[in-house]
DNA sequence: ATCGGCCATCGAACCGGTTCGAGTATCGTA
DNA sequence: TACGATACTCGAACCGGTTCGATGGCCGAT
């Protein structure tokens, strides 16, 4: 690969020349900077991206961490700030945490020794070692769909106290009085404000909370299939089930097909999230969305500033968009 | 952040002593190691792996571009990929091409330029201008799941052609005469081979193959649900669908639904790849499922080789994995 | 003719590591 | 006592860029 010093000994000029060529074109004379293009394009120039950033003391990549890719609403969620990031100028780093908190950690070191222009991150952990060890990294980072409480980082996300409102209230509506709950894991931000929008819509409307029914499901399928196969084996089963997010609406629906169940004769099912490729999957689940494309461009931009100089400092910032529901065939008044 | 010259300077040593009390332990003593322990510990030094980078004159960054990282077959295998490689020491730069040839090519070019370690590939491109493309680039190659034919790059994927042949055997003794098969790219090697095999098996079984049923739906949902919608508005409609992956057998199912018909009393739907939640998606859909797992496994080390000094200018290698069939209920004999 | 200012360019230091060749102290052996 | 081998350690060059301060040429104004 030619070097910097290969062009200036081709073009005849300094190596500082041929930088300035590539960084500042108005300082350089219109004849120079005609033969550094040339000598640069002959010999197949490019600047070595890792020299600079050493330089400069940071690079061109940012740092993404997901909790599964394999969710649709990561998947989605990371294509467009892939997208966005790339317009801007930057690659991505993505790592798949398994949303293992410590996992995160480890690599959010790693990729902060790296020197890393900036992390999005959705953050899978709590606590004060957590706080402290995300207030510690050099790059800026934005939080994505769950917050840290405790930091101050910006932050990006539906309302979700508010999905979860909308969720119960409309079951409650459609007159179910036992209605399960099944949240996502128990410390993180997110599954907190979910049941506390259950509860508070629950009490609102005069209605009890069975706190049996407020069950773990962990975020993810297997756990709430599990959950689900017990709640609905119960005598006092619930007449209609709350999942917390998309993929235990899946694991909860395997549970009530196996079990034989109609859904939503028997039982109704909403949760929050998209399901994906819902328009085969019958009945159709109705679900409270959360715009991805929106999430994600707003995330980039806090991240792009943030990145300039004139961004490090700023004071922290957040946007709560309003999720919005969408109807489809999973929910029905209870059976008599 | 301190630097070595900081450790360096506190541990009373030189920098190269330093420099090998990490690198190469065993060349100094252990008082003097003890100290440069100590010292950079108090120190919170971590070497920087820019400057790392920039001296070795490779990063520890490998790329992987996918064509669509919502697909479940591209998500899981990339979850595998990056697991991989992060427990070889490297960190993944993704970009999702949106399948489109052009975009792979300038990404490449750019983590090329970046001194990327090494490259795995789900190509979307073909044609002399995108080989040599290909050839040009400095990094190593592994291309995973499609073919690009005149390169000499290691290459892993699934026996497709038998996949298809397996697909097309299941409908064919179900008494299926009419079958109409859902193509990706036609320019892709991949989906030329699911053709293929499709053709072949059919011909094997004393059938015509009437060629205004191989329809192209471009490996992705919205076309296949178009062509299907075609398809079975025809009077002479095919009893069996054979969707080469899985998004376009969920776009074939919808437009199944929508016509009112039932899968499979009037029509089977048999698909190559995994359907991801396929237990909650009813009927289920009977597909040739590949070793997602494997895959990444063997592309991971094979580019970990090949990103090896001795690995270098080994002769490229590939591994075609046997893929398995997987019954669901999506498949039943045509009406009569 | 002299001076100040601007423009284009250059040399050298620097970013933070790695590595090679050389220097010094210690030890065993002839 | 002299010698070479061995074990540590060091200084300096280097990777490939960026950037600051300096230099020289040229212009217009005085």
């Amino acid at each position: 690969m030619a070097t910097i010093r290969d062009v200036a000994r081709a073009a005849g000029v300094s190596t500082s020349t041929v930088s300035l060529t590539f960084g500042e074109p108005s300082r350089v004379s219109d004849e120079t900077a005609q033969r550094v293009w040339e000598a640069a394009s002959t010999l197949g120039y490019r600047p070595n991206p890792l020299a600079q950033s050493l330089k400069r003391g940071h690079s061109r990549l940012i740092g993404v961490t997901v909790g599964d890719i394999t969710n649709p609403f990561f998947g989605r969620l990371f294509k467009h700030v892939e997208r966005n990031a790339h317009e801007a100028g930057y690659h991505v780093i993505v790592t798949d945490t398994d949303a293992q908190a410590d996992r995160e950690e480890q690599v959010l070191a790693q990729l902060d020794a790296q020197r890393i222009a900036g992390i999005i991150l959705t953050a899978h952990g709590s606590g004060p070692h957590y706080t402290s060890h995300l207030e510690r990294l050099k790059a800026p980072v934005v939080t994505v769909d769950h917050r840290v409480p405790g930091t101050k980082l910006d932050y990006v996300a539906s309302d979700t106290r508010l999905a979860a409102s909308i969720i119960t209230e409309h079951l409650v509506r459609l007159g179910h009085r036992r209605i399960a709950h099944i949240a996502g894991t128990p410390h993180l931000f997110t599954a907190g404000e979910r049941i506390a929008g259950f509860v508070e819509t629950m009490r609102r409307n005069g209605l009890d909370v069975d706190h049996s029914l407020i069950v773990d499901g962990h975020f993810d399928y297997e756990n709430a299939y599990a959950q689900t196969m017990r709640l609905l084996t119960r005598p006092d089963r619930p007449t209609a089930l709350f999942a917390a997010n998309n993929m235990m609406a899946l694991g909860a629906l395997q549970a009530i097909f196996e079990l034989g169940f109609d859904c939503p004769r028997d039982i109704s099912l909403a949760c929050i999230d998209d399901v994906p490729w819902s328009s085969v999957i019958r009945p159709k689940i109705t679900m409270v969305e959360q715009d991805i494309p929106e999430l994600a461009r707003i995330a980039t931009d806090y991240l792009v500033s943030r990145m300039s100089v004139s961004g490090r400092d700023a004071p922290p910032r957040e946007t709560i968009l309003t999720p919005r529901l969408v109807m489809g065939t999973s929910t029905a008044p209870p059976p008599a």
